[in-house]
DNA sequence: AATGAATGAGGGTTCATTCAT
DNA sequence: CATGAATGAACCCTCATTCAT
């Protein structure tokens, strides 16, 4: 049978009142944008949380399920933020379309690490339905909004040739494509200049709204 | 023009033998596909070669060789294509970059299998500065060509509000971001679409030499 | 014949309390019986019992200890039960002996789930001299009282041509492999037949004194 | 990823032609018997057949279907065993009955060793249906040759009182039960003894054909 | 070149045990 | 008395790698 040592166990023991689950959940955040998913080892999470071994399993059972704990709290981290940012905008649609992008492209939202940890996922979603269906659950939410703005700009606007589904999903890879950029080439990738291609994208698309914007 | 990119032609003199070597990188794809790289095995490889266990250490040394073999292969097929299709398009750069576009949502190129494979390496390379660097060497080779393209076209066009270098960014941003779409959303996903979204980024930046093209 | 066994009435006495001692007990069989030893856990144990995860080494200290309080239990819910139908049989060693093999046969005493319980210690015993030591009791006290009885119907039969230990040996070998039989045949286990079998068997060696009983 | 030592790897090497698999299994064999299943781990039986750790998974998959080919291994053993002693005996039922009685107390298979191993997995067989079955088969065999030799018996001796059926119960429970035991009191267990009992259950059922054999 | 049995490091997981509350 | 989060040893299993054949 199996004895814990009493002696080593008494001493690690005092930690901040921040839950272990959270705690696990950073580490493991952190873990994955320094060495992958798969070099992330239940201890490698449970040392960086300051944690003994075993406790992964006690909160999370398996590591499968940790890592998708951790891919719900990014995905709902993100759209927190992006929900807080919108309401901010007000009910102006050209306001809220510019502040969905200054969102995408704020130093909180795309850095190294979080588009690393989000592109791991996304690589490993393929093979993983329920990573995927995380995933897709959070770009439904972001299209869906995104879709109902531009529906009420091509109103406004009268003329475009781009219907708003099209022009969500443009405006979709665009980020998405940037963010790439970020992770491929951070050394040249210039946070202001990502934000100035979607900008103009919106400016090309909506010149009447937007003129002068840029 | 760029000239031949000396990476490619070599890798293909050496693949031209139909050896196991090849059987062993094609299995490797497959797998990766299927898969993914961290439950690809030696085991898988060798198997869906026809072949027996030990056979990838002996070709390759390690795993970790045969998936950056793998890897320049896969970049290496990407460029012959496109600088083929390229060469098809003969000197005039607006149908340059219109062949770019129609090469890039081909089939043969745009299909999930090809597009999880990249992006599972893409995933990875933030932890393996070699697959970084394979990635980077097709994408300045591709950048270039774009940016070439993209700068005798503003000089036609006299006036464009977009840098040469950000309407690189930018079309690679988009074609990027709509392979993932497709990765993500394969269902909804149309080729045709996503095609039509970089025509037409084309056209909303070049209007005069592109008018009437859509 | 043999005065009441000591072990016995101190642990009823114990028992009688009615505590958290007693619910996990039972609650210590009902996973054997479900699950076997091994795959029996002390979050199985406490949980069955209604009670938290640490009650166990709370009350019993480490596993061992719990299992072979339990082992007790049982040894001694079997003795009692013995005891007292042996009790009723009154002095005539002829009514004992039947009434112990009515007693083996017993749906109380010889059912699927005590049966397994039985044996899972049993099979452990060779192993954990504790475990041994507690069976050899039992089964040293039974054991007595039989060859007692034996003794007296040998003498009264006049010639028998197995001795008492010969005789006490065989019932003994009987009823435990018929037991065994339940366990491995349940469905085509039929306990009327294994109590007759037994009887037949003394039948076959007391036939002056059992004439007539089949 | 895991690198093995190459300079331990090379000196362990050369072992006799014996199969692996076979060497596994007897190590398993001897494992069971001196500690019982769950305590016998991969590494003991590998370290026990003198290979090293990731073998036995690499023969058997896993611990489970180890176990399991070591129980038809055991089986298989007793079956082939018996099936020659029966041969020898030729047609004569008589000396069919005695041949069976006489080789399940033979040392060979009535030794602490593989009696222990066997009701070890008896054990747990009404928790494991796998090895229920293996367990029932080889009962199966084993009774139903009984109950042809017990039908011919009773035909030749005219008048019995127990039905074949019952009688071979009773041989099997009497077998079982003396098995039994030698596993919880070795030092009194008397093999002769044992035998003379069913003999004698013999001799008593079928007092015309086996008078003066005892 | 090719095979495939064998190696062994390392990972995920389980669970008896401890102890602050 | 009771709780349940935390500990850590030990297990099973995987798999890249080696090497005799």
């Amino acid at each position: 049978m199996k004895k814990a040592n009493p002696i080593l166990t008494k001493n690690l023991r005092n930690n901040s009142k921040k839950t272990s689950n959270l705690k696990l959940i950073n580490s493991t955040i952190r873990s994955i944008s320094e060495r992958g998913i798969n070099e992330t080892t239940m201890s490698n999470v449970s040392q960086g949380a300051g944690l003994s071994q075993g406790i992964v399993n006690f909160h999370f059972k398996t590591k499968e399920l940790l890592l998708i704990e951790t891919l719900k709290f990014i995905s709902n981290e993100y759209l927190a933020s992006f929900q807080k940012r919108l309401q901010k905008a007000g009910d102006d649609p050209q306001k809220q379309i510019i502040s969905i992008i200054d969102h995408d492209f704020d130093k909180k939202i795309c850095n190294r690490d979080k588009i690393a940890v989000w592109y791991t996922f996304l690589g490993e979603a393929k093979f993983k339905p329920v990573y995927m269906q995380i995933c897709k659950e959070r770009d439904e939410y972001y299209s869906g909004t995104i879709f109902s703005i531009f529906s009420i700009l091509i109103n406004k606007e009268k003329n475009t040739n781009l219907s708003a589904k099209k022009l969500t999903s443009c405006l979709l890879a665009l980020t998405m494509g940037l963010w790439l950029d970020q992770l491929v080439d951070s050394e040249n990738f210039i946070r202001q200049e990502a934000r100035e291609i979607c900008v103009d994208f919106v400016i090309k698309n909506f010149p009447k709204q937007f003129k002068g914007l840029s």
